[in-house]
DNA sequence: GATACCGGTATCCTTTAGGATAGTAGTATC
DNA sequence: GATACTACTATCCTAAAGGATACCGGTATC
């Protein structure tokens, strides 16, 4: 479990009960994995786009906004490897390929709902704190 | 929300009801958010390595193992830019420097806890299908 | 006086991520 | 016959991340 601050101190820094100083490097080994898998700008944005089903390349282009065909090719590459994604060729004409997310990549979904949220509310405090200047 | 597969298919992959695919532009640009700050090996590794309270420089360095003290250094820097980390100086003999969390970096506990616990349930998956072939 | 600890900086270097641009084969469309 | 679309690959390049090594001033210890 993570451990909470009880108090605030006069800087605005959380003042913490003690100091158990065990466990800790599970924790770190835990995230390190984690982010060993999820690792880039790009990763855990596709698995969102795949999110609502079957994606083709053009449309995962197109969602992403800003990725080039190069380096989405290489992440989707990755995103096989590690088993989050199954790429389908279907032959019709022209060649349809899509990319779908597997169940594994499911055990992630209350890390992308947690991330996803935070990011939101992330923003939302920085533009708060803009206008307030 | 995220939306779950109700069925896998022959290959493996997750079959998916339907395709709405409005509200997933808000979903990607959150992620992305919560990425640009969170982004590169340390951040999250180093934040967990502080919950425990707070920790001095030599203390972390230590905890994470291979980080050396140049790229430590910056990533407290940006950590402390954030809000994420409060610095404070002691005029002890020698002069002790201390790094903690602000209340702020508590808002990612549960991004922090999930990433974690998947990260752990990831590396046991991996052994397993090792140990498999 | 030599060595060690603390909290870093400075300098240099390699690796990787990622972007820009162009091109490919195959088909279909005008 | 020119152009366009799909799903890429190839080549080149830049910027950033991150690592190796050395060093600094100050204090304490042997």
């Amino acid at each position: 479990m993570l451990r909470r601050a009880t108090e605030i101190d006069e800087d605005g820094a959380a003042v913490w009960p003690q100091h158990t100083a065990e466990a800790c490097g599970i924790a770190i080994a835990g995230v390190r994995d984690a982010l060993y898998v999820l690792n880039g700008k790009w990763k855990l944005p596709l698995i969102v786009a795949m999110t609502n089903g079957p994606q083709r390349f053009k449309d995962i282009q197109r969602a992403l906004g800003d990725i080039t065909p190069k380096v989405l090719s290489k992440e989707l590459k990755e995103l096989e490897l590690n088993e989050f994604v199954v790429r389908k060729v279907y032959s019709t004409t022209p060649v349809t390929v899509t990319y779908q997310l597997t169940p594994y990549s499911q055990t992630l979904d209350k890390v992308m709902q947690e991330l996803r949220d935070w990011g939101v509310k992330h923003r939302q405090r920085i533009v708060a704190s803009r206008k307030a200047r």
